[in-house]
RNA sequence: GGUAUCGUGGCCGAGUGGCUAGGCAGAGGUCUGCAAAACCUCGUACAGCGGUUCGACUCCGCUCGAUACCUCCA
């Protein structure tokens, strides 16, 4: 556990050594979707992160507590007086009961993570859940001079608290520099400056959404929720916190006030955020209208889309990029990603095949050099160790695959008998395969109808039909055969070991 | 305008003060009845201009360009 974990933290903007508050206990906490809308690409890109990070951390023996919330309520439409809930726009429009609108879409949001193979967190609370807990937290603002209240609802005075503690570390922001290019909003009179945000707000009588307070009839403000609930479940000081970088301001920054002014302390050790995928080099999201939800890249329903991609291509074609860069979407790039994902599992596969050579090693009395390249301390160990140094090198996954992808060299070449392998390699091949590709890349096989007894016994005897006809030279007749498979999508590869078939 | 990040070969995408990323696509070769797969070889990328240095794609400055945030957004 005593590992060489690096994490760019956003706070220092420098890689830092990971070193758990309460070891080996980890808390984390990361911002989850508002179930507003049908889960887009820009939704797998944190959710997928952020598994990665709760893999890797529970394979160095760590005990993490991971915390994925669900925005259900509480982001308001905007700073203004009718500043009117997200959730409750959208089911007026729909003419549906706000919390059926939002368990629709979490139902959704859980589905298609559950297909991209990420582990649920640990906890997954809703805002509409937490309402108790808001309350109690704005009080304790209030309590601590760093909030007031107009007209049932309450503010979070930035100028007071920016005396105190200052405001913008995170963003690298000057609260001057916000002040005079805060836009002009309709309607701020309520607030004693524009750089101030909502903790509650009163409900307007249309207001679907309201829960009683010590204020007003209200809502809580759309930064609170998140503070609450990490304090809730890890406590006032906890280890990582991530998110979209989008969110980083005004968000995470008016979270760090909030936690700040109630308890007079940083809660977050270690900030991480994910950067976006884009589109034609823009990016995706809901109010460019440019996204694509997962299910149409699941079923290529989509006039962007040239096909259908799996939830594995989707999540290996994230996984190749390291977190904090941008991810540009394109068909070609994920046809890419589709193929290399292929070739990795094709890989694996020929793993299961592969024997080890027998003879014994001239290295293997002790002395060794540069040319004993088949002994574990030689070629997949560094690999390994390779896998190792690029996930503590801040979750460097696309170096990961690039280790992989040598080691699938090696198994090829192996099976070509070009190579040899050890027993010691080969156990160790098979424990690199599992540790980094199943345990903490999380990916898996996406097996079609192979496994099904019919439909093995039937290919079977086509394939026996297949091999006399090439026997006898019957080329056209088992060309035939193999082209007409080839149109139910069935591949059929002659190997010097007879004919292979896989559905694509 | 302010803040931040970034500009890598046909595409996606790592990385580094002097030493191979990797995947996809492309070219040639080996194998194969053919095909597929696999393996081998190849293309001399690091926006531009200066500076630091024995040496920079990597450090510094400037220019150009891109993106994100400053309003809900993963």
């Amino acid at each position: 556990m005593n590992s060489n974990l690096f994490i760019y933290n956003t706070l220092s903007r420098t890689k830092e050594l990971f070193e758990p508050l309460k070891p080996p206990f980890v808390g984390m906490y990361v911002c989850g979707p508002t179930v507003y809308g049908d889960p887009h690409l820009g939704h797998a890109r944190p959710a997928i992160t952020f598994d990665l990070v709760f893999r890797y951390l529970k394979h160095l023996g760590y005990k993490v507590r991971y915390i994925r919330n669900i925005t259900d309520v509480g982001h308001l439409e905007n700073d203004e007086d009718e500043g009117e809930d997200k959730i409750a726009k959208k089911a007026r429009v729909e003419q549906l009961e706000p919390m059926e609108v939002a368990q629709y879409y979490s139902d959704r949001y859980f589905l298609f993570m559950d297909k991209m193979n990420v582990s649920r967190p640990s906890i997954e609370p809703r805002a509409s859940g937490h309402i108790i807990e808001q309350i109690l937290m704005t009080q304790k603002i209030l309590d601590a001079g760093f909030a007031y209240v107009v007209n049932g609802s309450v503010y979070f005075d930035v100028n007071k608290y920016n005396e105190k503690y200052g405001y913008g570390r995170l963003s690298g922001r000057k609260i001057e520099d916000m002040v005079s290019n805060t836009r002009k909003l309709e309607g701020q009179d309520e607030k004693m400056n524009s750089v101030d945000f909502a903790l509650w707000k009163k409900a307007q009588p249309e207001h679907i959404m309201r829960w009683p307070s010590p204020w007003s009839d209200g809502f809580p403000g759309w930064h609170l929720e998140c503070s609450a609930m990490s304090t809730k479940y890890l406590g006032e000081q906890f280890d990582i916190h991530g998110g979209g970088l989008d969110l980083l301001f005004p968000h995470h920054e008016s979270e760090i006030a909030q936690s700040t002014a109630a308890t007079g302390k940083a809660s977050v050790k270690y900030w991480m955020h994910n950067n976006m995928i884009t589109i034609e080099g823009q990016k995706m999201g809901k109010s460019l209208g440019n996204f694509i939800t997962l299910d149409e890249f699941f079923t290529g329903n989509h006039k962007s889309l040239t096909q259908a991609y799996s939830p594995m291509t989707i999540r290996f074609f994230i996984l190749q990029a390291q977190y904090r860069s941008t991810l540009d979407f394109s068909n070609e790039a994920l046809q890419a990603a589709e193929k290399g994902l292929k070739k990795l599992f094709a890989g694996i596969d020929t793993l299961s095949k592969l024997v080890p050579s027998v003879y014994l090693k001239i290295e293997d009395r002790g002395q060794r050099t540069d040319k004993d390249f088949h002994s574990p301390s030689s070629i997949i160990h560094p690999l390994l160790q390779g896998c190792y140094n690029a996930m503590n090198d801040d979750f460097n996954s696309p170096v990961v695959i690039a280790n992989l992808f040598e080691a699938v060299r090696i198994i090829n070449s192996v099976y070509d008998k070009k190579e040899s392998i050890s027993a010691e390699d080969l156990e160790e091949m098979k424990n690199l395969f599992n540790t980094f590709v199943f345990e903490i890349l999380g990916l898996k096989e996406e097996k079609t109808d192979s496994g099904n007894e019919l439909v093995d016994g039937l290919m079977e005897t086509i394939l026996s039909l297949r091999q006399r006809a090439r026997e006898n030279k019957d080329w056209p007749a088992s060309d035939q055969i193999r082209g007409d498979l080839e149109k139910m999508k069935i591949t059929v590869k002659d190997t010097k070991d007879g004919a292979v078939w896989n559905i694509d």
